[in-house]
RNA sequence: CGCGGAGUGGAGCAGUUGGUAGCUCGUUGGGCUCAUAACCCAAAGGUCAUCCGUUCGAGUCGGGUCUCCGCAACCA
């Protein structure tokens, strides 16, 4: 692919307005974003950056309901929320609109209209489950019941937690609507549908054959996709939040927010170019071939922006396919995945209080450890310590080197550089030649690679001074001081440009520094930019070390979320229909005492229990394995259901259930007599 | 055996087309003292999860096994 682009459209997944974003968000996809966004400006480049909120989909409707206001009233919180996050980190959009915005209204619905009279949906009909007092249908994942396979309850539509087996709402035996609580109904809707199959053909060639140089992440997990088959895919719902479906007797339809949401890109497009005229027509952004249009994304959003989203553009036949989607991994937060519904994450705003003035900070730490290739880890330790070794220590530290000796031995004026040492040029071809490293490095977006050169400036700078030794040179020889200083501070006016788009905030203030009055990318690597005589600025530290208690405030309050979630988080399950004590009393229940427990080969939660029963011994296969170690419970007394039939578990037979109750932290607890029982001994 | 990704010195990560295993932090020793106890130099530390295979040669290619993560399921 080496055809020469006129410009590039960059976009950056829209963030769901459900909730404020945080680490995991800026390290996956909005920092990387802005970095190439940057650097492309600095080149001079056309560029136009585009993001904005997502604002539909039943998500946003049960929080709404939950907290009892309108999901307007949701989405307007976090929309703000975002924006204002995004805009205290530097995330440079030239737009970040939502997709409940009029023009995206008529963008996306105009949309759909024009693939609809096209003929390039089709439409079917189906039964689906509907809540009559919710007044909507259910999306599987909110359809409760007893699962087929394992009889365990709280089955999920699509799949029971217990036994792990997939199924359908269809299977559960007494579905029950996660919304009201009510017995679902089953209704016939009819939806259309983008039959994705049909589009296989030309994708495979496409991606597979076209864009063999996409990452192997995201390359893979198209081909996965491609070579499973693709199905056609709904692209309206049945519910009353969302754009309508523009057709005739649709009414009580909207678009399906996958379809509705990667559309907002083209409508915040256009929202920015209808108001403002000097980004020019919003469709040379989207409809050129000159422009290359590049989505960045997290992991979960790969098959959208390079299978589905690419089939919506194509069906509608006048836009442009991305040209790459640089898709990260996820990053951890101290081990654990990051969880919005369990707060384990660090919050933008939260950390914008907690670190006032760090944005580069975690800029930077988010890029030395971007989980480009797999997942990484995030740790405030290790926050702590690239921070204070290297931000500080290496980058800081020489920027006021530099300055303070200009400050003591020039009185803060740029000294002349005189004749060249073999060691001064030597130094001087090392740091010229990280500009093209770093274009390199960007344009196949590998920040963290490109940062580590930036930073190696700084490391070639600190060097130079330990090995010219100006300080020492003052004392009988000013002429070579001037020299090495004057190289000095031109090594640091290139550090100003090459961290810009990584850290744009220390960037700025460096140049105020240095009283740079302009900079841009084709400079870096010259020893020009500052001019002999020029007066610097204020000089001030431009990173200032973060002590440990800063740090340690942090993993406490992580640790007491971690304690508190599993307590609070937690509620009982609702009480199951009526019963009657007839139907108790057919289950026969009995004491036993654990006499062996054993793994179950080649299953993750079974063990095998031999249990005394006062009968002359049963075997039980219980699924516990993940609560409990086998030799935990060897001699305790257990209570079993002895009246089940017997059913075969991993090939090994079951004669009963343990009794168990589910703990508020998923965990299982067997259910023990308070004291010494016989074993045999009935309960009841 | 649903699909994808990953297992590399104490920690966190790189390793493009197979050719003596790198980076940052940490550790140890030395140097320097302009600098935010910062900087510079040097050293120690790895049977590249495991087994088998292809090859003159494998972290890299192929296959088996084990482990972790993600997707499928509203989360970047």
């Amino acid at each position: 692919m080496d055809k020469r682009f006129k410009r590039t459209t960059v976009t950056s997944a829209l963030p769901y307005a459900n909730g404020p974003v945080h680490i995991g968000h800026l390290a996956g996809v909005y920092v990387p974003a802005d970095i190439y966004v940057r650097y492309l400006r600095l080149k001079g480049e056309e560029v136009l950056f585009v993001g904005g909120s997502d604002e539909h989909g039943v998500p946003i409707t049960i929080r709404a309901k939950k907290e009892g206001v309108t999901p307007q009233d949701v989405v307007d919180r976090f929309h703000n929320l975002i924006k204002d996050s995004f805009k205290e980190f530097g995330i440079s959009f030239d737009v970040y609109s939502r997709t409940t915005s009029a023009t995206h209204r008529k963008v996306a619905s105009d949309f759909f209209r024009k693939l609809y009279d096209d003929g390039k949906f089709i439409e079917k009909t189906s039964e689906q489950y509907y809540d009559e007092e919710a007044q909507q249908f259910l999306a599987d994942r909110y359809i409760v019941g007893e699962c087929p396979r394992c009889h365990a309850e709280g089955a999920y539509g699509d799949q029971c937690e217990k036994c792990g087996s997939t199924l359908s709402p269809e299977e559960l035996i007494n579905p029950v609507s996660k919304l009201s609580g009510a017995k679902p109904v089953k209704k016939q809707t009819s939806h259309w549908y983008l039959p994705l199959d049909q589009h296989e053909g030309w994708l495979r060639e496409w991606i597979l054959e076209n864009h063999k140089e996409w990452r192997p992440n995201v390359y893979g997990q198209c081909k996965s996709w491609l070579d499973l088959g693709l199905q056609p895919r709904a692209v309206s719902r049945d519910l009353d939040w969302g754009i309508p479906v523009p057709v005739e007797g649709a009414e009580g339809k909207v678009l399906y927010v996958w379809f509705d949401a990667p559309i907002g890109y083209i409508s915040n497009t256009k929202e920015l170019c209808d108001a403002n005229p000097q980004y020019g027509n919003w469709e040379k952004w989207w409809k050129d071939e000159d422009t290359r249009l590049v989505h960045f994304i997290g992991k979960d959003n790969i098959v959208f922006h390079c299978i589905v989203f690419p089939a919506m553009l194509k069906a509608e036949g006048s836009f442009i396919l991305p040209d790459n989607v640089p898709s990260n991994e996820f990053l951890n937060l101290e081990g654990d995945k990051i969880s919005t519904s369990k707060n384990w994450a660090v919050w933008l705003n939260e950390y914008l209080v907690d670190f006032p003035g760090k944005q580069d900070t975690l800029r930077y730490v988010l890029t030395a450890n971007a989980p480009e290739t797999k997942d990484n880890d995030f740790t405030w330790k290790d926050f702590q310590t690239r921070h204070n070794s290297e931000l500080v220590a290496i980058y800081g530290n020489f920027i006021n080197r530099a300055l303070v000796l200009t400050q003591k031995y020039f009185d803060g004026c740029v000294p002349a550089l005189g004749e060249l040492s073999d060691y001064d040029k030597e130094t001087l071809k090392e740091f010229a030649d990280v500009k093209a490293k770093m274009e390199q490095l960007l344009d196949g977006f590998k920040f963290r690679d490109a940062l580590k050169e930036a930073m190696n400036l700084a490391r070639i700078g600190n060097k130079y001074l330990a090995e010219t030794e100006p300080w020492k040179l003052a004392k009988t020889d000013m002429e070579r001081t001037a020299t090495i200083l004057h190289i000095g501070l031109q090594i640091a006016a290139n550090l100003a440009i090459a961290f810009e788009p990584f850290l744009p905030f220390s960037s700025e203030r460096l140049r105020s520094m240095l009283a740079m009055d302009s900079f841009c990318w084709s400079q870096l690597g010259q020893i020009d930019l500052l001019k002999a005589g020029d007066k610097l600025g204020k000089a001030e530290l431009l990173f200032e070390k973060i002590e440990d208690d800063a740090i340690d405030a942090q993993i406490t309050r992580l640790a007491n979320i971690k304690k508190e979630n599993e307590a609070n988080n937690w509620q009982p399950d609702k009480i199951k229909p009526e019963t009657t004590f007839d139907d108790f009393m057919k289950m026969d229940i009995r004491v036993g005492t654990v006499l062996d427990c054993q793994k179950v080969p080649k299953a993750d939660k079974l063990l095998q229990f031999k249990i005394d029963d006062g009968m002359g011994g049963r075997t039980i296969v219980s699924g516990i394995a993940q609560s409990y170690a086998p030799e935990e419970l060897i001699g305790q007394q257990v209570c079993f259901i002895a009246n089940f039939p017997t059913r075969k578990l991993k090939g090994v037979e079951s004669q009963g259930m343990i009794l168990l109750a589910v703990n508020n932290d998923g965990k299982l607890v067997v259910i023990s007599p308070s004291k010494k029982t016989a074993n045999g001994a009935e309960v009841g």
